[in-house]
DNA sequence: CTTTGGATCGTCT
DNA sequence: GACGATCCAAAGG
């Protein structure tokens, strides 16, 4: 297992596009697998026309509206399902994506649940890759992210934040593609894009 | 290496 | 009825 501490509550608790740099770094552990997050991006609720929270609560986007460091896992493209951090205050609907990560612990485990992964810089270098490379479903949303023993965490092992993470406009989105809000480790072989 | 098109279904209009 | 916060295999350079 990764050895390291769950973050407090409260630097999760705000805006997103806080929230989604300084995550670069941290370690997401599920399954007895975990990785480094090397690349994520925000969602903003409301203000954010490429959020599916934009038109307000529903059933799917619920859990964004809930308290920060609750896992919000959606579907999408009718196969494949991401992983977010729910960010901010109770109320408003900010999200952070996990984009990509870097395998750390629970490699085999990672390579048999990604057969169609040649290398392992391909296990968890996209949102719907690393979130089948740790087996995580529709079944762990709402997990509490900085519960211990929780069935997916969030981990800080010491490991800083770039000084200067890679900035660039988000992925596969048709509404506000200019907003630079998604942050990455330059240089990582493990990004998606 | 890059480009292209198919897969597949829950959610909201 | 349309559209995704995507991935992969196949084909071409």
């Amino acid at each position: 297992m990764t050895k390291g501490r769950r973050p407090p509550r409260r630097l999760l608790a705000r805006p997103s596009i806080e929230v989604a740099p300084w995550l670069l770094g941290k370690v997401l552990a599920a399954g007895g697998r975990s990785g480094r997050i090397v690349e994520v991006e925000a969602y903003a609720g409301g203000d954010d026309p490429a959020s599916h929270a934009h038109r307000g609560r529903t059933a799917r986007n619920a859990l964004m509206f809930e308290r920060a460091g609750l896992l919000y896992v959606h579907f999408t493209y009718g196969m494949h399902w991401c992983a977010n951090v729910v960010t901010g205050p109770v109320g408003e609907a900010q999200a952070v994506l996990i984009r990509a990560l870097a395998p750390l612990t629970g490699l085999d485990a990672m390579r048999e649940a990604r057969p169609a992964a040649r290398r392992d810089r391909e296990l968890c270098s996209g949102p719907a890759r690393l979130c089948q490379a740790l087996g995580i479903d529709g079944a762990f949303a709402g997990v509490d992210l900085l519960v211990a023993d929780a069935p997916v965490q969030l981990i800080d092992d010491g490991t800083p934040p770039p000084v200067e993470p890679g900035m660039s406009t988000r992925v596969g989105i048709s509404r506000a593609t200019e907003r630079p809000w998604r942050w990455f480790v330059v240089g990582d072989p493990n990004l998606s894009a």
